[in-house]
DNA sequence: GTGAACATGTAAATTGTTACATGATTAC
DNA sequence: GTAATCATGTAACAATTTACATGTTCAC
């Protein structure tokens, strides 16, 4: 999904600024997608100029604040996006990198990798149980449930087998 | 990590072809990282260009053929790299931003979204189990286990809820 | 008053995908 | 002979990140 599609996404659900979207995007959608704000206004711009989405008045005029909200056109793109999407995920994982290359790098930098991996996983459940579960489509709390079983199984391996690696790794690298 | 980087990472371990590195990278590195052709040929020449990797000597003249080889310099490259990685992960799941949005898709498509991810889950359990683990380092097969508990993890969630998502969600619409 | 968060937008640079264009080798 | 796989490379296009540039509002 591409931040234009996101961007409908979020404003499916109701009208948002640019910055709000930001903050959606991170808050309820981190799990399956993200967007940058540099990101962000471009796609807005080619939303509202393809008239997928709309600005509403307004009430502030102090404050330089563009609320957009979806159009029908727009629902409908929306929806055209959704039924051509697949089953392929991708994953960018600077920490499985770094393992795979453990014996290239100094045990600091491969201890600090774990580490940062244990408190990234950790904000990652509490950002997911922290959503508002009980007003949610069954599909929504479906992925919720689903990004917290995988998000689980990782910090369980972590637990079980993060000290252990540790030095296992480093007795080896001894052995070389 | 970028496609220069997951190229002088294949590298590493030994020389290759622009075309092998790409079967290398799907292979051994799927679960952290993925690059195109289209990618990998111009990372090349970059790497080629600022002296990271050679061309060495092509033993058959007739397949037009360039074999790579990091150098010495492209080694403590690859290692500054490695230094610099974070816990970070990103996921781009067109699985999960269906389901989100299922109450706005036909029922076949979300069905055949559920079948195509439970077929990708597979899919990614049999490439990673087909590693040669004996002959990894201690770090390889930390992030091949690794892969494997989530993965797994999410084809029993798949098994457990999957089959009732589908109803449920058909339930709701019918409520809706 | 000061720092965090809210708010918008642009631009350079990089990065990457997909399609195009071409041709050899291998296994059936 | 024909399909799959091996093999290289370019180019148009799309997408994205990071940094720049600016200003407001709110809570302490």
């Amino acid at each position: 999904m591409d931040v234009r599609t996101l961007c409908l996404g979020v404003l499916s659900f109701g009208d948002s600024s640019g910055y709000g979207l930001r903050r959606s995007i991170k808050d309820w959608f981190g799990h399956f997608g993200q967007a940058s704000l540099g990101a962000i206004y471009p796609a807005l711009a080619k939303l509202t100029a393809s008239g997928e989405i709309e600005t509403i008045d307004n009430v502030n005029a102090s404050l330089e604040k563009r609320v957009f909200r979806i159009t029908e056109s727009g629902r409908a793109k929306l929806r055209d996006h959704l039924s051509s999407l697949s089953g392929q995920e991708t994953v960018r994982s600077p920490f499985m990198a770094g393992l795979f290359f453990a014996h290239l790098m100094d045990m600091d930098d491969v201890h600090r990798l774990m580490d940062e991996r244990v408190a990234e996983l950790r904000g990652e459940q509490r950002r997911l149980r922290s959503l508002p579960m009980t007003e949610m489509t069954e599909g929504q709390r479906f992925t919720i449930r689903y990004a917290l079983a995988t998000t689980a199984a990782g910090i369980a391996f972590m637990e079980r087998e993060g000290r252990a690696i540790i030095t296992a790794i480093d007795r080896e690298r001894d052995s070389l």
